[in-house]
DNA sequence: CTGAAAGCGCTTACAG
DNA sequence: CTGAAAGCGCTTACAG
């Protein structure tokens, strides 16, 4: 592997010099500086990056942290988030939660994000008093998307879920629905999110705004994904006396209501409405109404607010400001006043 | 922050036994080992990894490359890479290729994977002779998941292409069709992956040993997406005599079909049938039939054999061997078959 | 604009 | 089983 002695050798200069030519520091004649990228070029010379770190203190990395890619939301937030970090010349590095709390506490407690990136980005993450407390200790800029939590400092990107939740409820009611179920994320999720929290706020307050007390036989908790809305409306079914309309938490709980309808027998959207939040990829195939959350640009969002102060000057002051990108309510074929019996 | 150095002299020991203590070497007795950590444990120590780096050589990283982290194949297969490396204490460095040669460029031959990590997983990612001799350069331990290119001394991962086109095509067959048309990846893919190669010749070998003859006429090329799917099969219906049933060279194109064809006016499976191959998480919902791969297992897999010449001893034998893992038919509501008429 | 030298915080032969 | 010392390959004040 040529180093960067080789370079200096080669091109007649110092270490130093290389380094900073190769940083593109302005402090580098411009004649030197050709001859240094001449040489580099010529040896085919690359920065080895743990010197660089152990020199310079920075990483060139971004940790992002994602509850589990494989969700629709996440999968896309992360590629957004890829395309702006590796465009700006910074390597992501991913963890993922998986569910389990034991990797929530390898992750963020212990020394997993220490002197391994020079930023954290939190999708969607919960954070615990400890966690706080350990994220708080690594002292690293950071920015959150889509969480209830708050990290002093970082700045957040998200969509008011309770306002998505209301527009998706509103929309049932306009059709004439009274009977409306509400599918949403476990309270016994080891990780305890909190966005299924603000959804069902939105939900509540949609029906008490017109006249409807929040019925909670018609509230069933199961887990953000195709299963848990299948296993939360095969469970609603059970109860009897089914709903009109269902408004699942998510897209994917939605599919997963769709085929325990489909199962049971009934159709929608006569027999029985959906709708979902997210606009997922394939909620255009399966004709679900929903509302539209921008999630690809909440990640490219964060991502810039995060590498901002890195890349910029120094220290700029550091803009802690939260961006709320909106929602837009989208009807397919999924939603229709109920039967007139 | 606390340095080896603090350790050490709190520990009353040199700050080579602290490191090998840290490490688990077995050259440091039980008494002095249990001092370190105690003290480690007490100055709440972390070990820099820069440092440790470049001192010893190993990043405890290892890079992985997808086409596109939004494919449900690709996140699943991401998700159980991730739980194996994170598992054995590595750190995962995420590229998403997304579709542009630019990038693929920037991954593949730049030095973007030069010292960062310790293996590379490259994920169905076409490699041109530049990668090639790129990624030989870096003379780095690799392996691949489900890509028909093939690295000197890498393992492989992956199923029987053919084989699953072939059994996807048999099962159109089986049921009466003869006008099986073939919706699959695009040649002028900036990527030129080679998957759908593959799976065309599945398709056609199955027709060919039925005594049809494949006709161009019935095989359109598009993008592994749900939009590339639907415009495929837009395409399709626009040239007349649209077939019985459509075999997509993937779920999501399949998912694409559906709508196409319903926009179409044309009910599944009663006039086409579909089928793909994945078993994505939406398939069951939308009743689509399909060729099942393990995609998770296929990830785990390649992590662990990847892992494995790394944790182990030093120098073990690498088996460059590769794993062909099996597909299964699954028959849902969206194959049937042909109108009798 | 450039260089000499110290230093980043570890790991690894080498010696005992 | 343990330590002193060199070295990993850069970057950064500092001086000029």
């Amino acid at each position: 592997m040529t180093k960067i002695d080789d370079v200096a050798r080669l091109a007649g200069v110092s270490t130093a010099t290389v380094s900073r030519a190769l940083r593109g520091l302005p402090t580098v004649s411009a004649a030197t500086r050709r001859r240094v990228l001449a040489a580099a070029e010529q040896l085919d010379y690359a920065v080895s990056p743990s010197a660089s770190r152990l020199a310079g203190g920075r990483t060139g990395t971004v940790a992002v942290v994602v509850p589990r890619i494989t969700r629709w939301f996440f999968a896309t937030v992360v590629e957004a988030v890829e395309e702006v970090l590796h465009s700006a010349g910074y390597d992501l590095l991913l963890h993922n939660l998986g569910g389990r709390e034991q990797t929530r506490q390898r992750v963020l407690r212990t020394a997993n994000l220490h002197k391994r990136a020079d930023a954290v980005l939190l999708v969607a993450t919960p954070l615990r008093a400890a966690d706080l407390t350990a994220l708080t200790a690594l002292d690293l800029p950071g920015a959150i998307i889509s969480s209830g939590s708050v990290v002093p400092g970082w700045p957040c990107v998200r969509i008011d879920d309770v306002a998505a939740a209301h527009a998706a409820t509103r929309h049932l009611l306009g059709l004439g629905h009274r009977r409306i179920a509400h599918i949403s994320g476990d309270p016994e999720d080891e990780l305890a999110f909190t966005t299924h929290l603000d959804r069902r706020r939105g939900y509540q307050e949609a029906l008490r705004a017109a006249g409807i007390m929040p019925d909670p036989g018609l509230d069933v908790e199961s887990q953000f994904t195709i299963d848990g809305g299948h296993q939360a409306t095969v469970e609603l079914l059970r109860r009897g006396d089914p709903p009109t309309a269902v408004f699942a938490a998510c897209d994917e709980m939605a599919m997963g209501a769709l085929r325990a309808l489909r199962e049971a027998g009934l159709r929608v959207p006569q027999d029985v409405s959906v709708i979902g939040i997210d606009d997922h990829d394939l909620s255009v195939v399966l004709g679900l109404s929903t509302v539209a959350q921008p999630a690809a640009e909440q990640g490219r969002l964060a991502a810039r607010i995060l590498l901002d102060p890195l890349v910029g000057s120094p220290r700029l002051p550091r803009s802690a400001s939260s961006v709320i990108l909106p929602t837009r309510l989208v009807v397919r074929d999924s939603t229709a006043p109920p039967r007139a019996d």
